[in-house]
DNA sequence: GACCATGGCATAATCAGCCC
DNA sequence: GGGCTGATTATGCCATGGTC
């Protein structure tokens, strides 16, 4: 492999930078031709003019070499500055904070442009853990429901596999005024839950359902509704009773 | 405060010479 | 031929001073 070719391979510099590199490359083929003793033969130190005519003649070759070289490593410091600066701009353009509010084409300095960076991550990340909070939350209410929802299933499957005794069943009128003091009686603690949205009404109803509607709750509607129809039943028939006897002694 | 030029320094890659 | 070593070079980062 030549001295050029090895060089060529080294960079891997944008084309303009890479004939500016090939230009200076030395003639005197350093890492070539050298010897253990001619160590710093071109090294950026003996850039001072030396005494005989072999030594000056390497200075001026070096001058020369380190101008140029002095040149090319502007450039890629230039690189590197614009790098630098285009990632800012990036920056600046990503994050909403960052962004001018008016149309003055002020910009922030870049020790804002990265504190505000930093601040609009912490915020993102806030943002995350919230959701996956309210997502988590809405799982519960989800397995909530399915649980609410299979015992109901389970209790009517329950009810029309073992409807009881024919003499034991309520009368259609009974049944409609049981289920009506229920309806009545949860209705009136149901208006309370907030409905101003779907949101209010979905995260209203679980705590509803756990308060309202427990079983020695719904037990002691269906107790007291009964207890008040048997005394209606009875106060009925003591009323025919009282009729019947009436019309025996008229007759 | 941003930008630029410059020099210093560290590091990796490459090459030639030397030794086994 | 392959490993080791020293020299050289490219590259990138950082500090400094000057300018706008």
């Amino acid at each position: 492999m030549s001295d050029n070719t090895a060089k060529e391979e080294t960079f891997g510099m944008d084309h303009e930078q890479e004939l500016n590199i090939k230009q200076y490359s030395r003639c005197s083929s350093a890492g070539s031709t050298h010897t253990p003793n001619s160590s710093a033969h071109n090294s950026d130190d003996d850039d001072d003019s030396g005494g005989d005519a072999r030594h000056s003649t390497a200075a001026n070759s070096t001058l020369s070499y380190k101008e140029r070289r002095r040149e090319a490593h502007t450039q890629a410091e230039q690189k590197r500055r614009d790098a630098i600066k285009k990632g800012y701009d990036s920056l600046q353009e990503l994050v909403p904070r960052c962004q001018p509010n008016d149309s003055s084409g002020y910009k922030l300095s870049k020790a804002l442009i990265l504190q505000k960076s930093i601040e609009y991550i912490g915020y993102l990340n806030q943002q995350k853990v919230k959701q996956e909070d309210e997502g988590s939350a809405l799982q519960k209410e989800v397995t909530a429901l399915r649980i609410i929802k299979n015992g109901y299933e389970n209790m009517l499957q329950h009810q029309q596999a073992n409807p009881g005794p024919e003499e034991a069943r309520l009368t259609d009128e009974a049944k409609f005024q049981v289920f009506q003091a229920i309806l009545e009686e949860m209705f009136d603690t149901f208006q309370h839950i907030p409905m101003d949205n779907f949101k209010q009404l979905t995260t209203g109803i679980i705590p509803w359902l756990e308060e309202h509607c427990k079983p020695h709750i719904l037990r002691n509607i269906l107790s007291r509704t009964l207890q008040q129809m048997a005394q209606e039943a009875h106060e009925k028939q003591q009323q025919q009773a009282m009729e019947q006897e009436t019309g025996e002694g008229f007759s």
